[in-house]
DNA sequence: AAAGATATCGAGATCCGATCGCAAGAAACG
DNA sequence: CGTTTCTTGCGATCGGATCTCGATATCTTT
């Protein structure tokens, strides 16, 4: 999602009126880079048109999010939180000493779940793989190479 | 978390006061291996005693969540559903047009999650994997029109 | 065993994120 | 322009989870 004019294309491309509310969610969305919840997009939103209501970001999210174009992340709390869809998909480190996520892509782990799913019967629709990790400590031994 | 006598010594070694509404809900938990959420654990404790409020649930899992008992998971929708603490950690198909899960485990995925923290300088704490299903279709031909 | 201290309970109120219903307003389309 | 249908704002409402508070039960002390 983008600037003016492509906001235009992707509702008419959605089947969505371009209307004054969508435009300034979409707006707001294309140029969040962080992963907001419902409340916090609706304030970006309203400093720039006070009338949009908070049903309307709703709304507009979960539209958005069934034509595929965000994605909802649930993390700790029981807040919805979104983010546009990246356009390869990837899961997390989450180094648990200091908070800070390093984002991975295994392309072996995928094809190793699609077949878990399919041994059971199913087909996927999405994933959530989150590795909660530390550093690595040297004790008296062993060093490590890389990174 | 098991029998009779464990679930009291259990409480004496938490330090919590060996109550009836607790006995009757860590016995459904020990005989739970679902998922089941805060309501579906009170409707089960209902069964044996029908005077034990939802609230004394939600505050009794809570409590063993706290004290590492119990485990919380929130998969695709917003309730929490609890487990017992496995001894063997495993993973989640969540089959998303029932709401059903299944438990899966593979050795070659978590060596595949071990060697990817080693390469970015971690080890692994601890780690979810949760993908979101659904059956499998049969042909899947000309549909008309939407969605 | 009785009594005091306090953790716990049940029931209803409350909180908070998310959704709904409806009448008014605006887009699309001819 | 006028009609049709979609969208919006607003308040009501939903649903899961938590809190309040008086009553009760458990543990501890004697």
């Amino acid at each position: 999602m983008s600037s003016e004019q492509t906001i235009a294309a992707l509702c008419r491309k959605l089947g969505l009126r371009i209307t004054g509310p969508r435009r300034v969610i979409m707006r707001v969305i294309s140029e969040s880079s962080d992963h907001p919840d419902v409340v916090e997009l609706h304030r970006r939103v309203v400093a720039i048109e006070p009338t949009i209501a908070l049903a309307t970001v709703y709304r507009t999210v979960s539209l958005l999010r069934e034509k595929g174009i965000l994605e909802r992340h649930t993390f700790g709390d029981r807040r919805a939180r979104y983010e546009t869809v990246p356009r390869e998909h990837h899961d997390h480190l989450i180094n648990i000493e200091t908070g800070d996520v390093v984002e991975f892509q295994s392309a072996e782990i995928e094809r190793l779940q699609e077949e878990i799913a399919r041994q059971h019967g199913f087909t996927i629709i999405s994933h959530r793989l989150e590795i909660y990790v530390k550093p690595i400590q040297k004790t008296r031994r062993s060093r490590q190479s890389g990174e």
